[in-house]
DNA sequence: CACATTACCTCGCTGAGCGAGATAAAATAG
DNA sequence: CTATTTTATCTCGCTCAGCGAGGTAATGTG
């Protein structure tokens, strides 16, 4: 049933719901590279400013591998990026202390200030939104989103 | 209030689940990528495999121009990126008879497949995952969506 | 029929990202 | 405490995605 060729034309609104969620993501990609195109950067760079970001908020030390593999880049295209951002003033490069083969990775206040000229408006939006809902919409959006992601996090998607 | 510096760091249940969506949409990113990779192509063709498929499903007719539009590329990239789907047999070009000027782009039944091989596990993930919700909470999730991409839809996010 | 517009393609170039390999710091073995 | 392996990043050379500029059909307009 899996193999089955009309899988894609049985609609269903549970499927609308997810082709809406892939949608967004699709979106998401194009203002990042709008983003990018009007800041003089390319949408990798862009991604990693987000990475980094999400980095500083969790608290996760970010170092150049890890902005790699958050990014799926090889070491020589990860030097390149961060040499960009570093060239731009969005980054310093900071050897560990503990560990001097690391070289972890302080994004500037700048940068700070694009993301949240970047996401700031959209988030705003969505926040209220999500204010408009009682605790039981709020809880299912979430249990949702969590859902997605965790289907993404692993790539066969949960089956072979 | 918008443009106080502390607004990353007030988290907010509200927040957290933007943060998840964001989330979410950059995970998508990552299974493109290591899709493109383990079928010799890149993030673009699939992002445009993705679009034309939307396209298909929809009934939108897919020109070069449009696919172009859709992606953010200019012509000079969108015919490239054309010439490589068809060189891998995804596409084909058909010259709309109607206005001779248009190649309308014709999805191959075996991009379809490939389509379904990257989406088929997690889009069935996601549909059983809503099936657990009752109405309300369904509703609540596709509200949410509809919103999201409303925002996402107008570059400026509805604030300046 | 001229003339503007639209839709796509060709050419030449820049630079993002890859593979291979170097270097340096840390962990481990002996 | 030296030798070896592992880890983290960088350098070099190359390929090809995507851009800008400009060309060529097809369509629409007076």
């Amino acid at each position: 049933m899996s193999e089955d060729g009309n899988a894609v034309r049985t609609p269903g609104p549970e499927m609308e719901t997810v082709h809406l969620l892939r949608r967004v993501s699709v979106e998401f990609g194009l203002r990042q590279g709008e983003f990018a195109a009007r800041h003089g950067m390319h949408p990798t760079d862009v991604r990693a400013l987000i990475c980094l970001l999400d980095a500083a908020r969790s608290g996760t030390p970010a170092t150049a591998g890890w902005l790699g593999a958050q990014l799926g880049l090889n070491s020589a295209g990860t030097t390149a990026l961060i040499d960009r951002l570093v060239r731009l003033g969005h980054l310093t490069r900071v050897r560990d202390t503990d560990d001097r083969r690391r070289v972890l990775l302080a994004v500037d206040a700048r940068a700070v200030e694009l993301g949240q000229e970047f996401f700031g408006p959209w988030l705003t939006g969505m926040v209220e939104l999500l204010r408009t809902f009682d605790a039981r919409e709020a809880a299912a959006v979430r249990r949702f989103l969590l859902g997605a992601h965790a289907a993404l996090a692993r790539e066969d998607g949960g089956a072979a």
